[in-house]
DNA sequence: ATGAAAGCGCTAACAC
DNA sequence: GTGTTAGCGCTTTCAT
């Protein structure tokens, strides 16, 4: 940087005014001069360096419980990423594996290494507890919600995405839904059960009537599952499956192939999640309720750099939008 | 940390020393005082400033051209995470969308902030081309490899998988066996063909006889030659399926089950990849050859710590090892 | 066996 | 307008 200053004959403050482009009343012809220098030399300033006086690293930690179970992950990354590229920083980002040991140390690493803001994210929505130490960086927290509600998040809303899926299938004239639902306790399944109920109640049906069977958000849960179902027959027998996630409803679809039921002629099927890359190939493409990963990651991102987290309310909740495909039509004329 | 020695009755330096570990000489006793001091005041080193000072970041740069599509790309991440950890290291990722001009801007960045090392990796093996002054540090390409060989690079030994496929199926007793291929132009297609006629020539069956039919990774693409190829009837009709990828396996699934074609009595299956969640789930769950990210993204970065990639070859293939699961049986009996 | 001193490459008062 | 100076928090020769 010297030996830049040296090149154009200033000092080494004024290269840095220039480089950080602060207008501290720099000569148009000293910065044009300076400038020619740092091109001569291929002059980049080291960012290390930088991080160390201003105290500002330009990098976030991104703590996740579980890379390889990406998509998930890798949108919520990507969310994240964008917006950090736009403001000059990076992300670094530690795997956990679930384990609190690695969690604890991780922090401390990105602490030591003076991130300028922590996120942390997991691939199922769910409570964790997080070390007290995080508190010496902002942290916002991603599909996830801490013990005490002592961290702002930011959550996928998924009462109104099982409204919004049920919604879809009343739309098209369908009264008896079955919802085979991912894994009981889970707190998505919670939620979307609860928004179901809602859109029945709305629509004049009694939630109690509602079939509900429990699954576990795994292909060969929707495909036992719908099996089951279609032994059901007459006014019982329902003309659209709402499932837990996307596999269930690859499930689903397998189990109507084999039985020779159209979708959606004879039942409309919707699934869940939206993170498969199998659901708009497949045929008929899915239809389903898209959770806001990369919108997570992004607004989380966004108010980091924001810098406003105090005044952020202990969860923001995003909204879970419906993709329209062809799993869905009108009930079959003669169903009940 | 002149603090720390303060408290300790020693200087910084010697602080320096037993932080270090290094055994510089220090009596164990003073070593002890120093340590309680240490513990008593919470001090943690600045990384930052280590950094700077050493010129080491224990950083390492993961490029990639798009997080968003994960499975690989995250699959990659894990495996050179791992090895990172435990050198004490963190990976500083960045997305690249395929774009060149970011990708320049991400290895600048990069060097800027005096990353040890740095990796790219793409999700689709393809060739790349790298801006020069990447040269500046230490560089591994993963699953992707540069314009003139001029940076070591792993990739998945595709023939190698593409024999071991099709060995599957002949191992089984299977002798008409179609090929509904990847997306034709691909590195990672023409590598399976190459080894799937190995495997025929080797099985005494004239490769030039096989069924070829061009797919494009998708679906949709899966399932449409699979219900194409049912309607060959007599000696023509393949007894088994060998698939482009996994969700390509899915489409003709999917075809099969609408024809009421059962798998694997009727016809086998096997798909590729093995990084669709759905494979072990679905009924019967499905064979395939499983793409070696992890390994890929764990051997990359052990090759970094080791330090030695200049004597590294200019390309290592990493074994696609075969998951065998329930979609493949013996062929019908009858069948040609 | 320990400490003094120099400096990694940069920024930011403050002075001129 | 631009330069001087004093660090940021650490490591590492070289003396003692």
């Amino acid at each position: 940087m010297s030996e830049v200053g040296r090149r154009a004959g200033v000092s080494a403050t004024t290269v840095s005014f220039v480089v950080n482009g602060q207008d501290k009343g720099i000569t148009p012809a000293t910065q044009q001069r300076v400038q020619d220098a740092i091109n001569e030399l291929g002059f980049r300033p080291n960012r290390t360096a930088q991080g160390l006086r201003t105290r500002r690293t330009q990098t976030i930690g991104f703590v996740t419980d579980e890379i390889a179970v990406m998509p998930p992950a890798g949108q919520t990354v990507a969310g994240a990423h964008d917006v950090a590229w736009a403001h000059r920083s990076l992300l670094l980002i530690v795997n956990t594996t679930r384990s609190p040991r690695i969690m604890r140390a991780a922090i401390d690493d990105l602490i030591d290494r003076r991130v300028d803001a922590i996120m942390v994210a997991v691939v199922g929505t769910r409570r964790i507890s997080l070390p007290t130490d995080i508190r010496q960086v902002p942290c916002v927290l991603v599909n996830c919600y801490a013990a005490g509600n002592d961290f702002p998040c930011v959550l996928p809303d998924e009462t109104e995405g099982g409204r919004a899926a049920t919604q879809i299938l009343l739309d098209a004239g369908h009264r008896r839904i079955a919802f085979l639902t991912g894994l009981p306790g889970a707190w998505a399944t919670r939620a979307r059960i609860k928004g179901h109920r809602m859109a029945l109640t709305a629509a004049g049906i009694p939630p109690g009537s509602a079939v509900l069977r429990a699954g576990n958000f795994k292909a060969d849960s929707g495909y036992a599952l719908a099996r089951e179902l279609l032994t059901l027959s007459g006014p019982s027998r329902p003309t659209a499956f709402l499932c837990g996630n996307d596999r269930m409803a690859m499930g689903a679809y397998l189990a109507l192939a084999e039985a020779g039921v159209r979708v959606p002629e004879e039942i409309s099927v919707v699934g869940y999640d939206d993170q498969i890359d199998l659901a708009p190939e497949i045929h008929p493409a899915l239809t389903s309720i898209r959770l806001p990963f990369y919108e997570m990651g992004h607004w989380a991102a966004t108010q980091l750099f924001a810098g406003a987290i105090q005044q952020l309310p202990p969860r923001t909740y995003i909204q879970c939008r419906a993709v329209l495909r062809d799993s869905v039509g009108p009930p079959a004329a003669g169903a009940s």
